[in-house]
DNA sequence: TTGTACGCGTTATCAT
DNA sequence: ATGATAACGCGTACAA
C-alpha cells in the first residue's frame, strides 16, 4: 500500500511520487491556487496513496506557530471541567488548533509543572481553571507573551482576564434565597479549600450573606473536607447528631455533596425538604431526577469552555477581547427547598 | 525580568548568556556529566533566569522523537473514560510523554478525523476506545508503525491489540445471576448501538445467555436509545405500562441508565428488589450510595488506563507485549436484585 | 507555475 | 570539555 514502509512518508515522498518539487507539495495544502490543477492532482493523488500527513513539528518551525493551544483542568472526574474541556476542544477544533489538556490534581506546583511543559509544546493561549495558581505563574505567562484566560471562576477583583462567574455572589444568592424561606439555622458541607479558590470564595459568600443578618454558622455545623457523595452523607449525620439545636436548611460545596446529604436524610428518617432544606451545585445530570429532585444552582460550562475558546482566539487574533466574561449561574429551586417548619 | 521581552527565550539566548554555545546548553540538560560543573552551573543559572524552556518542536525534529501519544475516546462526558484518562495521563508523565487527547462523540469519522491529526503531531503510540472504528484505520496505523491499543472493550477474537475485559461475557454473568435467582422473564435498557462495539457485545451476552434456556426479551421490552438517566426512567415507564406480563428484572446497559430505572420504579410504586430486579454497570460512585444501593458490575478503569499505557511504553521500548490484557468486572450484588415474588 | 535554498530550534556528530 | 556544523521536515521568499 505505502511504499515508505513501516515509517510516516515525508513530503520528499509525495513530491517524488508526484514528480514535483516540495514546494509544489507544500503549495498544493497551502495555497491551492498557486498550483497548476494536473500537478496540484497528481500532489493530491500521491499524498492519499502515501498516506502523508505534514508533520506538524516541522510545520510549527517553519510557521512559527504550532496551533497548539492549552487547558489546565483540576481533575477529569468532575463533569464540570468535563464539559468545559468538550466545548473548548470543539471549539478551538474549528480553527484546527490541537488543545493539550493538563491535569494538576488540585495540587497547584503540578498545575505549574503542566503549563511549563505546555509552553514546551509551545501552546499559543492558555486556559486554566481557577486563578489559585502558583505565584509568578501568570507574570511568567505574561513575560512569555501567552495569551491565557482563567475559568470557572470570575471574581470581579481579579487581575487576571476571565469567563465564569463569581462564585462568591452566587452563594450569596443561595443564602438569601434561603434567609427569605425563613431559614435562620443553617449547615455547611463543602469540598477542600486548598488550591480552591472557588471553594473559598463560596463560603465567603455565604458567611457574608449572613452576616449582614447578623447570623452565622457555628463551626460543628460547618463540614469542609472531602468530596464526592459519601463525604455528603458522613456530613449530614455528623451534624444532625451534634448537641444542640439542628441546622434547617444545608448548603453544599456541590451536587454531589448535596446527592449524599439528600440520601442520608432520608435515611435517618428526616425528611426533605419538610425538616430540612438542601442546596447543591453545579446542576449535575442527575440533579432533576432524583427524588426529591435536587435544588441547585445551574452553570453553563458548555458555555464557559466555548467563550473562553472564543477569547483565546480572538486575543492570538489581536482582537480586543474584555476583561472578563460572566456565564451567570442561574439558582434553580427544585425539591429539597422549603421553609422551615 | 527575562531579557528577550514578549518571545520566548531560545537556546541561543541561554547561551549568549552563559558565554557559551548552543550544543553545551543542550548537553547540560541532555547529558550534564559531558559539561564542565563551572558550565553547567552558567548555563541552569542563565536558563533559569530567563525562564528558557526547550522548545518542543525542534527536539522532535532532530531527536526523531515526538514524546506524544494519544487516547482517542468517544466523549469526555462519562466517569468511565474520565478514569482511564486520567490514570494514563499520567502514566505517561512519568516517563515525560504527553498525552494528546481526542474525542470522537461516538462517530467513527471523528475519531478517524482525531487519529489523523494525531498522527500529524506526531504520536509515537495510541489508545482508542473500542474496535468499532473506521475499516483501515488500524491497518493504516500499522503501516505507519504506530503501535496501538484498544481499551475496554476486549473481544477474544479481537485482531488487536486490547485490555479491558469481554463485555459478552460480563452480560452473560449478570444474566446468569439472574436466572439463578429465578427470573425468567427480562427487560433492557441500553443506551445507542451505534459505533459503539461495547454495547452490541452486552445485548448479545444477555440474549444468548437467554438462549440457552429458551428465554428471549420481546420487542417491547427491549429499550435501546439514549443515554443517561431520563431515558432509564422513561423505558422502565413504558416497559411496565406494556401490555401482557411485567418482567421481573431489567438489565441496564450503563448504571446511569439503571439509576433512572431505579428512581422511576420507585416513582411508579413498584418496589425495588421486591417487584422488580435491576442492575447497572460500571460501578459509578453514586451506586453505592443509593437506596436501594444498586447492584452492578464494577469495572477498575484505572488499571484499563495505566495498563494501556504500559502497553505502549512496552512497545515502544521494543519489548514483547500480550496480545490482550484482561482487567476483569466484578458483578457487586447490592440492594436492586432480589428472588422473583 | 515551478524549483532552489534558507531558516525555524534543537540535538548529535565530529573535530578541536 | 567544547564549539562548529549538519541534520530533522516543513513553509516560503526569491529566482527562474
Amino acid at each position: 500500500m505505502t511504499s515508505t514502509n513501516g515509517r510516516a512518508p515525508r513530503a520528499r515522498d509525495v513530491a517524488a511520487a508526484a514528480g514535483v518539487s516540495t514546494a509544489t507539495v507544500s503549495r498544493t495544502f497551502n495555497a491551492p491556487d498557486k498550483v497548476a490543477p494536473e500537478a496540484r492532482e497528481r500532489v493530491l493523488e500521491a499524498a492519499r496513496r502515501l498516506g502523508w500527513l505534514p508533520h506538524a513539528a516541522g510545520g510549527a518551525l517553519a510557521r512559527g506557530r504550532t496551533a497548539i493551544a492549552g487547558f489546565v483542568i483540576p481533575t477529569f472526574d468532575n463533569e464540570v471541567f468535563a464539559v468545559q474541556v468538550g466545548a473548548m476542544q470543539a471549539a478551538f477544533a474549528e480553527r484546527d488548533i490541537t488543545l493539550l489538556i493538563g491535569c494538576s490534581n488540585y495540587d497547584s506546583d503540578r498545575a505549574a509543572t503542566q503549563v511549563e511543559a505546555m509552553l514546551a509544546r509551545g501552546v499559543e493561549a492558555l486556559a486554566v481553571v481557577g486563578e489559585a495558581q502558583r505565584p509568578g505563574l501568570f507574570d511568567f505567562l505574561d513575560a512569555r507573551g501567552v495569551p491565557f484566560v482563567v475559568t470557572y471562576g470570575c471574581r470581579p477583583e481579579s487581575p487576571y482576564r476571565r469567563v465564569g462567574f463569581d462564585n462568591r455572589a452566587a452563594y450569596r444568592d443561595i443564602t438569601r434565597y434561603l434567609l427569605d424561606l425563613g431559614h435562620r439555622n443553617f449547615g455547611l458541607i463543602f469540598q477542600p479549600e486548598e488550591n480552591n479558590d472557588r471553594v473559598a470564595e463560596r463560603l465567603a459568600g455565604v458567611r457574608e450573606e449572613l452576616a449582614e443578618r447578623g447570623l452565622s454558622v457555628r463551626p460543628r455545623h460547618a463540614r469542609i473536607g472531602r468530596w464526592g457523595v459519601r463525604w455528603g452523607r458522613e456530613s449530614l449525620r455528623a451534624i444532625l447528631d451534634a448537641d444542640g439545636p439542628r441546622p434547617t436548611a444545608i448548603i453544599c460545596g456541590n451536587d454531589h455533596l448535596a446527592i449524599g446529604a439528600s440520601l442520608e436524610a432520608r435515611a435517618m428518617g428526616v425528611e426533605v425538604p419538610g425538616d430540612l432544606s438542601i442546596t447543591g451545585f453545579d446542576d449535575v445530570s442527575l440533579a432533576a431526577e432524583l427524588d426529591p429532585p435536587l435544588s441547585t444552582t445551574r452553570v453553563d460550562n458548555a458555555r464557559i469552555g466555548r467563550t473562553a475558546a472564543g477569547m483565546l482566539l480572538a486575543l492570538l487574533d489581536g482582537e480586543a477581547v474584555p476583561d472578563r466574561i460572566e456565564v451567570p449561574p442561574v439558582f434553580i429551586p427544585r425539591g429539597t427547598t422549603a421553609r422551615p417548619r
